[in-house]
DNA sequence: GGTCTCCATGTGATTATATAACATTACACA
DNA sequence: TGTGTAATGTTATATAATCACATGGAGACC
């Protein structure tokens, strides 16, 4: 029962830039957590769901506050650990990432794909796609092997400007 | 492991894993951050040198606060933004990096070459190493030129175990 | 030499990001 | 139903970064 049902009227795309429809990838998103908790025994629990929830409002990094900020609105706790817990899980468990480059956190745009994520961040409207990049990681991985070091993860974060900015400084 | 394994005066290596000279590897870098500043018309201030100099000290990523520590000891003003506006000096001008994971700093290890840089971080003695990685910017760049996006600056950095530390590990 | 201007530095205060430490509650399961 | 563990709540604090404004110093120009 794989949600293969990704039909839609605009064409959807793999990067977050392209025109999509965004409820479905909202609802599809949540669902592949939901399922995953589930297989792997993990408690996707209240706070948590909500966090995803609010991570994959826009595909836009949010700091850990605006998130805080957002869940006191819900009804949840309003200090930052309850934050920062439920990002942990998420992202240990791979159902969001860090950007590093922004303090900032983001919905994974591919679960169940085991991946090493890169990212382009647009500087002027701060939306963040995510880019599946084995290729780019195999390169370091070269340098890597010749010197000895072994890589236990990857932080892969382009900054630049988006396809809709560039066209909004064409006009 | 024995302690003859470390020997100073040993072969030098591009990366920061291996045995090198360092004072040498110090007072080049040094120079050319001199040579460089002053073809530029930069000027390459006390402070500016100082922090580059603390920089170079070790192949490891400083954070703001403790470069700090270490030009107040040498006399130097010791509010933040001191260090910050010499780090931004060094940083805009490719004499020395952010690593984004780390919020820290670490002087270039390969100043005149214009690059991309990449990083190897020891998650266990937070040695750093840079390496150059033009091909695995070109990864990411194909993706983005498929989408769209103009990258302006590319972040990677992989965190792992550095070969000494394996090496401790092993015995 | 004056003095003007620009840039760098000094300083105090504040904002933003993240974690420590410990109490309490919810859940799994024997 | 009791018991151990994981999750959450709460207070306080640590760490990272910036703002705003005052001071100083070197070169351009008169």
């Amino acid at each position: 029962m794989t949600s293969e049902s990704k039909k839609l009227g605009a064409a959807k795309a793999p990067l977050g830039f392209a025109q999509h429809d965004h409820s479905t990838c909202m609802s599809d998103a949540l669902a592949a957590a939901d399922a995953r908790c589930a297989a792997d025994g993990l408690r996707f629990t209240p706070v948590r769901r909500k966090v995803l929830d609010i991570l994959l409002q826009d595909h836009r990094a949010l700091g850990a506050y605006t998130i805080l900020d957002k869940l006191r609105e819900d009804g949840f706790g309003s200090q930052p650990p309850i934050a920062y817990r439920a990002l942990d899980f998420l992202v240990a468990n791979g159902l969001a990432h860090k950007i590093e480059r922004l303090n900032a956190f983001i919905a994974c745009a591919h679960t169940n794909h085991s991946h090493t994520p890169a990212f382009m961040i647009c500087r002027l409207c701060d939306a963040v796609a995510e880019a599946l990049s084995s290729t780019a990681q195999g390169a370091l991985c070269d340098t890597a092997r010749t010197t000895g070091f072994r890589i236990e993860r990857t932080v892969i974060e382009a900054e630049g400007i988006c396809p809709s900015c560039l066209d909004k400084a064409d006009a």
